[in-house]
Parts: C-alpha cells; sequence; structure tokens
DNA sequence: ACCTGAACACCGTTCAAGT
DNA sequence: ACCTGAACACCGTTCAAGT
C-alpha cells in the first residue's frame, strides 16, 4: 500500500513488495496465486472511501454527487491506485458496498433495480473514466497547459480550424471543469429519467 | 496491428513486433524511441474510425449518439486496442481529428467553446471508460452471467440487502444496456444546458 | 505450514560491431 | 543510414530443499 503510494504502480512488483515485507519474493506465493490477485485485494482494500455516506439533508442528485466528488478526489489523491483499477476486480467487499449504495441511493429516487443499476454503472464508469484519462497530466502544472496550446495552435489550420481557433480556450479547461459539466450532465439526464418513469407509471 | 488484434496487448513485445517484421528488436530503436512511443503511434493508427461522419439528416444528439455508437463498438472489436488507449496520447493525427469533428458538433449546437469541449470530453470520457471496465468481460457469454448472479445471491443479506435482492436483475444488465442509459442521460444533460445558455443569453 | 535460494522463461533497452 | 548479436538489468513464476 505505501509502496503504491510512494513509488507508484511500476514499482509494484512482487521483489519490491517482498523487500518491504522483509521476506523473499517466493514467500508471497504462500499467500496469493498470482500478482493479479494480490492487485485485487490490494484495489478493494484501497476503496474503503466508498463506505463514507454523504451528509443527511441532501436529495439523490446531491447526494450522487457528494459521492462521486469524494470517490474522484480520493483516486486523485491514489494514482497508484486508479492506474491498477480495472473493470474485472470489482468484486471485493468495498466495491460491493459502493455498489449496495449507489443501487440504494437509485432505487429510492424512483427507479427501478434495472435503470438504477445501469445508472450507477454509468456514473462510475465516467468518474473513473476521467480519472484514468488525466493520469499522466498534472493539469495544474502551468507548463503543461502552455504544451497544449502549442500542440493546437500549430495544426494545420485548414485540416483542424476549431483547433487552432480556439487553441487557447481548449489549453485552459481543467480536468475539473470537465468533470463538473458531465457530472452534472449524467445527474440532469438521471432526473429526467426518473420523471419519464413517473409519467409512465401513472 | 495484426499483432495487436490476433493476440493481444500482452503479446505486443518489441521482440514479437520485430519477428512479425522479419528484424531483430533492436533495429526496432532506429524508427522509434521507446516502446512508449510505438504504442503512441500504432493506437492513433488505429482510431481511424473517428474520420467517418454520421449521415446527415441528424440533429447534433442524434450525431453525437451514432459517432459515440460507433466509436465503442470499433473499441469492442478490437479489444487491444481499446486497453492501450490511456489518456496522454490523444496527440496523434486522428485522434486530434475526432477532438475536433466533436468540438464542431457541440459549438454548432449551441455551446460555447469551452462547454462544448468539456462535453465532448465528457462523452468520450463516457465511452472509453465504458469499453475499459467490461474488456475482460464477455457479457454474451451465459457462464459470466450466472458467475454474476451466484456472487451477488451469494453475499450476507444483512449488509447487501439489495445485492442479494435484486440479483438475477443486476446479473442480467449488459454493458450495452448501461451503455444506452448512460448516454441517453448525457446527451439530455447537455440538451438543457444548451437551453440553459441560450436562456441566459436572452 | 511457511520460508529460502536458485533457476526458468520472459521483458525493454543499450551498444559495439558490422554492411 | 540501417541492421545485427550479445549483453544488461529487470520481470513473474516455479520448485526442490530447508525449518
Amino acid at each position: 500500500m505505501t509502496l503504491l503510494d510512494t513509488r507508484g504502480a511500476a514499482a509494484l512488483t512482487m521483489r519490491n513488495i517482498a523487500d518491504e515485507l522483509g521476506c523473499t519474493q517466493a514467500s508471497l506465493y504462500r499467500h496469493v496465486r498470482n500478482r493479479e490477485e494480490l492487485v485485487t485485494l490490494l484495489v478493494d482494500r484501497a476503496l474503503d472511501v466508498a463506505s463514507s455516506a454523504p451528509p443527511d439533508g441532501m436529495d439523490w442528485a446531491g447526494k450522487a454527487a457528494w459521492s462521486a466528488r469524494l470517490f474522484r478526489a480520493h483516486l486523485l489523491r491514489h494514482p497508484g491506485v486508479a492506474s491498477l483499477l480495472r473493470g474485472t476486480e470489482r468484486l471485493g467487499p468495498n466495491s460491493l458496498a459502493g455498489v449496495q449504495y449507489s443501487l440504494e441511493l437509485f432505487i429510492n429516487a424512483g427507479l427501478s433495480p434495472r435503470l438504477a443499476s445501469a445508472a450507477a454503472s454509468s456514473l462510475a464508469t465516467f468518474v473513473i473514466g476521467s480519472v484514468h484519462l488525466n493520469l499522466g497530466l498534472d493539469m495544474s502544472d502551468p507548463e503543461e497547459s502552455r504544451h497544449r496550446r502549442l500542440l493546437y495552435r500549430s495544426r494545420d489550420a485548414a485540416t483542424f480550424p476549431l483547433l487552432v481557433q480556439h487553441a487557447d480556450t481548449l489549453a485552459e479547461v481543467s480536468s475539473d471543469d470537465e468533470f463538473e459539466v458531465g457530472l452534472n450532465a449524467l445527474l440532469t439526464g438521471f432526473r429526467a429519467l426518473i420523471q419519464n418513469s413517473d409519467i409512465t407509471r401513472d
């Protein structure tokens, strides 16, 4: 865990883990079948944020937004965890707690179990995908913004007119902005979905 | 390219590439700095679908949905490409063409360049994230659905009541369903955003 | 039961040496 | 300029041998 946070996902090798634990690499295979199994266990343990519930007094959309922001912030604080987060291994108890919670949220909001599941999945997909796509980048770094502006501006104006024209704007859009716009759009869409299924039910 | 499609991303090693090309691994470093640079070039070349535009006669939402589904289908058909798709390397000409196109779409729909960029990014994030989270899984495989049903049903009913109760429903929700629900919600949210900025402008 | 040392078959990358 | 052979420092995994 500390190894992953301090030296990154690339340094999470069986040898380094064994060193950190004070044993040989071969010993690890007494407690774990594969490296993959170890990663699965590690990732689920790292997802214990999902259990912290939003404060009371919010409607479902407020709670969903609160949880999504918390989850995203946690992943951004632990990029190593985020980079190991795939779809296959979301079976651990902490991940399941997250599924249970978001499912409850959307069902109580008025969605059918099927739609609630799809909505919760979509939201998680967006949060994880959002962190994933910005893993290498540090948007607060001014160097990064300058680099992107140059990339857009130096394109051929005939084939990429909009990129050249709005280079400055595009370079300035932070990943936080992107996330908020997408999160808001998703929740607005879910709200419409709930109203529609209410109408259908009447 | 054929190596990636036939034997997967794990088999995309410098040795295998060199074999496929009929040279030694060391020769590759005359044409490419890193393996990473090679992957970047390869991924961008694999994204040539972005250039195929949707048929005329659709509104912006229809076009966006059409492009998103096309992109997703392409990635699902080439899982190796999808697994290599990170955020850092979207600089290639094909990726930029996709950015230019989606930007044009949302600006013409009535969004400011800033919001259009965020909307386009969010949509791409959702598509890529959606494919990413289902990379290992084959939902059409009945074995997979049975496994998921068992996973949910065998949980502790006291801590995960909803998972146990709706195990059958949850196991049956396909990734296609999830994607359609999320896509629809996003586009509905963007539509509301456009109407809002129209009102603000008046 | 748990650990060790040593090996195996793989990686990406480098570099002197060839043509 | 481009390619080769051989090496380097790493991987994950296995296995007989120890306690």
